[in-house]
DNA sequence: TGTCTCGATAGGTTATGACTATGGCCGATT
DNA sequence: AATCGGCCATAGTCATAACCTATCGAGACA
């Protein structure tokens, strides 16, 4: 059986006449007429009668019309669904941040994304990078915004931003009156640091990797805010990503936020999604509005 | 788009292998392949993310899912149906008697009807010959029983059997003592007769046409059991069809009914059907019934 | 009786769906 | 590192389903 057989099914119902239905088809009458005969005898049942001038619906042909409408309403809501879906950037687009640039970076480029992507609902999670990438391999999100590099096998990559990172010393500390601060300042300081998982802890041991410097064991902060807190009440320093220190989150309530002199250690910020993706348009737009966001802004 | 393709998809949901639900669709896996390609080519959309070793449906395809498994499920349905309605002794068959033959005729066929057509419904009506051939074409009901003959354009016809004509003559008329009638008998009578359009009143006249009897004017029965008390009343004789003699419908109660000398008259009984109706095996099978019934009862 | 309407039939062409064979990608194994 | 195997896509070919035009035949109508 076929769709194309119902819709002639229907449209003879309706006329009652098989060169007006099949007009109304755009095929030829006898196009229709043999087509219908083969659907009566799939069936193995008369749908219609075919008396002189007059054609009418068997009683087994009553029963089945309006089921066969009812099956070509819901063929035409599957293509009138599909033609809405067929927007790219439409739809859901689930995206997954990790915890040290989600909350900085969202704030800044909402906004346009709101004003560019009108048609887009963002879904935002928030997940570490290794969580992140098996939600993301999982078909749970469809996109993620990380700290690279990450393992790219499956995933296409994309580059946002560089995203320098700042020290965050107690105010009474001595470097805190420093204009800038050399990655050799940090020589013997305690380092606070967040707990496994983040990758803020690597990049920041990794900056530190050729100095002397003691992580402070028995504080792990679960947040970069719960961090902050803790540099302010003097139990260390610590490094921030850039992004967390602008606005709201820069110094003040006992915290000296100082930049590092040149060369400035950073990090780089990047997009990762399954290069199967059927999503790589609204994907595509997604980055490059963030990445425009981060050249105004910096 | 083709109820195949959605097939195809279901299978691919379901199995989330292209080769898997190739099998279980019995066909090539590059066959399903290129038909799930061209619905997504055809909706505009991608349904499924082809990832290595894992298939995925997309958003969209997850939304089209449901609707398609209901159009699948509906279309099953179309073939069931037209499944169960492929017995051509079941269903309803919409049958009209005349008024002079149907309560006369049914109690007697109703019992074997039933018997040895059990999955047939008979829907049962009763016009006079000209408003049962209407809508005989018009194809509100399949069968007609009524008195041959009839202009036959379009329509099948049947003989049924031969029905004989009695004389109904109140008790203490002359004739109610003779054993037999001869129809010069009714010279002289005064007749009475069925309003216009029944048939039985222009067969009556037929049989009287060559003798001389004059018509009472002043009445004109509705039905054969007015007749019947018409004559008890003494207001003339009348011709009474045979089955509307038997059993209950017999002499008594002031009426005598009296059997005609040879040569009897009578009138056919026949059905007529449209030469294209779908259900001539549902009527062959109940004219045969009557015909049995009426030659084994005679 | 001729004419018209309408569905069915005949014959030929195109388009579609199916197949097999094969390629390319990726993950797993040795 | 090289090989193997699983899996989907591609290429090329073929059968047939679907379509067309032309025509027939039955029945309605003037």
């Amino acid at each position: 059986m076929n769709l194309r057989d119902l819709r002639y099914f229907v449209a003879l119902a309706d006329t009652r006449h098989f060169g007006k239905a099949a007009e109304r088809c755009f095929v030829s009458q006898p196009t229709l007429s043999a087509q219908i005969k083969k659907l009566e005898n799939y069936l193995g049942v008369q749908l219609l009668e075919r008396q002189p001038r007059k054609v009418t619906l068997t009683e087994t042909g009553q029963k089945i019309l309006p089921l066969a409408r009812r099956i070509l309403q819901e063929s035409d809501e599957i293509v009138s669904l599909a033609r809405n879906e067929h927007d790219p950037l439409s739809g859901k687009l689930k995206i997954a941040f990790i915890p040290t640039i989600g909350p900085y970076l969202l704030p800044l480029a909402a906004r346009k994304l709101r004003k560019q992507l009108p048609r887009l609902k963002l879904m935002l999670y928030e997940y570490q990078t290794q969580p992140l990438l098996e939600k993301l391999r999982a078909g749970e999100i469809e996109l993620g915004v990380l700290a690279l590099p990450v393992p790219t096998d499956g995933l296409e990559v994309r580059e946002l931003y560089e995203e320098s990172f700042t020290v965050a010393v107690p105010n009474q500390h001595a470097l805190a009156k420093k204009p800038h601060v050399k990655i050799d300042d940090l020589s013997g300081e305690t380092l606070l640091l967040l707990e496994d998982g983040h990758c803020l802890r690597d990049q920041a041991l990794d900056v530190c990797s050729l100095i002397d410097v003691k992580e402070n064991e028995d504080y792990r902060a679960t947040s970069l805010e719960t961090l902050r807190q803790m540099v302010a009440a003097g139990l260390g320093i610590t490094l921030l990503p850039q992004l967390a220190t602008r606005g709201p989150f820069g110094s003040g309530h006992g915290l000296a936020v100082k930049s590092f002199a040149k060369p400035i250690p950073s990090r780089t910020v990047g997009a990762v999604w399954r290069k199967s993706s059927a999503r790589s348009e609204a994907i595509s737009a997604v980055c490059d509005v963030i990445r425009t966001t981060m050249s105004e802004k910096s």
